[in-house]
DNA sequence: AGTGAGATGGCCT
DNA sequence: GGCCATCTCACTA
């Protein structure tokens, strides 16, 4: 049995984390109680007070982002755009609240018994709903098999495999919308459209 | 291939 | 009331 990553991890830099966490693999037990797992191939970094993109900024917190607030490792899941849910994996402690937005995966093939065809998770509100990730699993730890979402280890990416550029869909975010917090995996073809 | 609009609701000022 | 860390579908061509 492959150990879920240690809470630790999480308490890195966010940017650190980010680019640690491609590869890794993000595993889900679904109310049917099967194992859901899949390589996370694409991230971004939200920095926290300073990141005019993140929800944090200045220090910001209501209701919606207590668990940014949380010490690393936590899941924060919010809802977007009325309709679809997104994943972030919160990092360092609850004076630095930032987070990494999971945004794309690439699922790891399962028996052709249960293999369902065309999953979708190229997308962070695509990849939610293709699990079932809603906001009942917000707060968790994920660190933890036993909170049904976890991460399990595997072997770093090279620097030379991954892509920065700038986020998508935070042009509001003046300069901060310019930084380059957007990691994939080269030539992966799971990575979303923007 | 590329553009544009609509869905849809919680959150924030 | 306006704004979203999005996605899909319909349309033009």
């Amino acid at each position: 049995m492959t150990k879920a990553l240690p809470q630790d991890f999480y308490f890195q830099d966010t940017v650190t984390v980010s680019r640690a966490l491609l590869g890794k693999i993000l595993c889900h037990k679904n109310e049917d109680g099967e194992t859901l797992r899949a390589s996370i191939v694409e991230v971004e970094a939200y920095l926290g007070v300073k990141d005019k993109a993140c929800h944090t900024f200045g220090g910001r917190q209501t209701p919606r982002t207590r668990s940014m607030y949380l010490e690393g490792g936590h899941s924060y899941i919010y809802l977007i755009y009325g309709m679809y849910h997104c994943l972030n994996i919160v990092t360092r402690t609850s004076e630095h609240p930032e987070a990494v937005l999971i945004r794309a995966l690439e699922p790891i093939p399962r028996p052709a018994s249960l293999a369902k065809k065309n999953l979708k998770t190229n997308g962070p509100g695509k990849l939610c709903r293709e699990w079932n990730i809603t906001k009942k699993h917000d707060g968790l730890a994920l660190w933890k098999k036993q909170s049904g979402l976890w991460v399990e280890d595997a072997p770093a990416i090279p620097a030379a495999a991954i892509v920065s550029r700038p986020r998508i869909g935070v042009d509001y975010a003046a300069e901060a919308a310019l930084w380059p917090l957007r990691f994939y995996m080269k030539d992966n073809p799971f990575i979303s459209k923007p």
